[in-house]
DNA sequence: TTGCAAAACTTATCATACAAGTGCAATTAC
DNA sequence: GTAATTGCACTTGTATGATAAGTTTTGCAA
């Protein structure tokens, strides 16, 4: 019937409550990654209200990314991750009039940024892992080992800004091209996307700020122009 | 029990196969913004699965921002809106360890290409939003007046490049610097942040994306001057 | 100690019941 | 005749209890 005598309600739903209430928990980090929370019989008593509130609650922070549910296991934290809110995002654009140009106009200037500050930043170890990624790129013999190896280069770029927000947007934009990306690199060859990845990564290595933006800048060109070339086929 | 017999289940979760199902209608666009959903039984029957798993599946989908469910009334469905993703991503972001240094320093690459599109773009009405969106700001005799003016003035902008990415994109990166913003305006000081804007707006009505890029290059890096300057305390 | 089976616990789903809010139609008051 | 009110049908919100199915722990036997 109710949470608690002691504190008043925020939502006039007792499914939100319980939502609010288990999130500032877990967000606050009381809860570390991974750690168990109480089953559902345990959350209603304790909340004082049904295990049907309970398990509203639970399943809507499980969307939000917030917990791991699996059935006969209890309940437990998880660990960080993008994936709700691309699927948030990817829902949201999806219905809204963005279209590929769009999404490719957007994704230009974090490129272009992402590839100054990684001639910058990036450790060793990150040219290493760049330098694999192409090399998966060169040795791919199959449109998907590709895209995957593609995608991987523009994340690892991303991760040696050393900045999460550009792999967070990165990720969830490059989720949202994937299907054009694949048009894309069928469109123009990989032999093309692999020898600009290696310029690109020359002037990474070079730390050389100023020319990575430049080569960044033209990968983009390419991009955008083989996806127009390719059409804009809206999504089946 | 079972959905129907004719389809086979793609998840393993009666209630993740009923919500990307209606998902599904709804973003496809069969229903009509503002269209009401058949009620929770009616679902379930037509499901043929209890009405608790549709009252789950409603949930998430109203968490996602595609539902809107009021007690009483029958659930309708919800014009695209970004709170959703903002929620979400607000949710990933505080349990990361994105800074306020990391959000500014995505931010500016695309506040600087949204200057140089909205310079090309802009139309005549878009541009006397502009002009007084800076009128609020200077008018503003609080400094929530002024974030609220300063806030509208970056958003119009984003408008103005004609890319709903950007206006989404940034609405979330603002939405969570709202509180730094809130800082910076009174670090610097509104007359300079005014200052400023009108430079923005007299590049962008005379059309020199070049100049625009510049303007706000530099309106950026007096932000991240007073941010780093007022010192970016955790939040409480 | 190790291997395995049973028990205990947990989530998944269903069914039912009642409270509470909304909208509409019939009724009543003027 | 019109406006306010009442009442009903429908809907969501919450609670309870029951069964199925999956996971973890317990306890016993080899």
């Amino acid at each position: 019937m109710q949470l608690s005598a002691a504190t008043p309600l925020l939502s006039d739903n007792l499914v939100d409550e319980v939502v609010g209430r288990l999130k500032a928990h877990i967000v606050s980090g009381q809860l570390a990654a991974e750690a168990p929370l109480p089953s559902e019989g345990r959350l209603a008593e304790s909340f004082r209200v049904s295990r049907t509130v309970v398990r509203e609650a639970m399943r809507i922070l499980r969307t939000q990314g917030l917990v791991e549910i699996t059935q006969g296991r209890r309940p437990r934290v998880k660990r960080a991750d993008p994936q709700a809110t691309i699927e948030s995002l990817d829902a949201l654009l999806s219905r809204s009039t963005g279209s590929l140009a769009h999404l490719t106009e957007a994704r230009r200037p974090l490129e272009i940024e992402i590839a100054g500050l990684a001639a910058e930043r990036a450790t060793a170890e990150q040219l290493e892992s760049l330098a694999g990624a192409n090399r998966e790129l060169a040795a791919a013999t199959s449109l998907e080992q590709a895209v995957i190896g593609d995608v991987r280069f523009h994340r690892l770029l991303a991760e040696a800004t050393g900045n999460p927000i550009f792999v967070l947007v990165l990720e969830t934009i490059a989720q949202l091209l994937l299907e054009s990306r694949r048009r894309t690199i069928a469109a123009s060859g990989q032999a093309l996307a692999l020898e600009e990845h290696q310029k690109i990564l020359a002037t990474i290595v070079a730390r050389d700020a100023l020319a990575a933006r430049a080569a960044m800048a033209q990968h983009m060109r390419l991009i955008e122009r083989d996806l127009a070339g390719a059409g804009q086929a809206p999504s089946p």
